[in-house]
DNA sequence: TCTATATAAATGCAGTTGCATTGAAAAAGG
DNA sequence: CCTTTTTCAATGCAACTGCATTTATATAGA
């Protein structure tokens, strides 16, 4: 699959997989946006804040993490510390950078947002697999595009 | 597929599925940019009308096609029209509305990209797969969520 | 050590998107 | 018909994103 052009499938599968995406997160966000729920990115953030732990991460962490850009990452953190639900402090290792940590009204947040979320995710996509093994096969198929072998 | 919550792997794939679609997008987007192309966006719209030909689109048409808001529509065509790739007339059987044609510059455009555009199709998603088969199966899975029977 | 380079994060500005509203014409319903 | 409702499209405003620049600190190299 690494010839010069590619072929009619690999274009009709690029075009599927953009639109498929867009749909359901759009569809996703929607319903959490009804639901009275912050964004989905905001969610992003605070879970992998939270598996971080006490600690927190540096910013430019985040950053890999959820491949957003730099001053992206750096508003984001605003609105959520101005939010209350994420806590900025300096690192002590290193006077240019800070840590993030997310705090109790955050970890709220997260516990409230995941059943409506949870059930918008199999509402748009698990539902519409006709078994476990078509959700393997996208798991996998994307896990080609991410290059995890 | 539809009981109540979702499973670990449809979260999973949820969860990757949004990921490489970002991934491809932003990598091809990037491709685009560099070779000094116009954003994605323009090349869907000028496609969408090169297919419609000369009798061209009705705008909320573009919108539904698109999957793009209505607003966001108007002001993608008022760029395009400023650029001279598209041409606005009214709509002869509805005064409410227009008709949206691509014009000369615009199928320019629309050749120019393409190699490029495809070489980075290749590149970020071709290349990926092991053979065709999986881009067969991405396009049916797709497929599924885009509720393509 | 002292200078040059690289990295962490913030910020000003322009372009884009989302949201709500508006204006106009068409369709529907009495 | 005439009123009400719906549809098509544009626009003002706020929020967000991208881009370039800036400030501060750390690291590397002469």
């Amino acid at each position: 699959m690494s010839e010069n052009g590619p072929s009619e499938i690999v274009v009709k599968s690029w075009a599927r997989l953009i639109r498929a995406a867009n749909e359901a997160l759009s569809a996703v966000e929607s319903d959490l946006k009804r639901a009275g729920h912050p964004p989905l990115a905001w969610y992003d953030v605070l879970l992998e804040l939270r598996r971080a732990g006490d600690d927190g991460l540096r910013p430019f962490e985040l950053e890999r993490e959820l491949l957003l850009a730099q001053h992206n990452v750096s508003r984001l953190i605003d609105r959520l510390e101005g939010k209350g639900l994420v806590h900025r402090r300096p690192a002590d290792d290193d006077r240019r950078g800070q840590r993030i940590a997310i705090t109790e009204p955050g970890l709220k947040i997260l516990t409230k947002m995941w059943p409506d979320y949870a059930a918008a995710i199999q509402r748009h996509v698990g539902a519409k697999f006709h078994d476990e093994e078509e959700a393997q096969q996208l798991y996998l198929l994307t896990g080609r595009i991410l290059d995890r072998t």
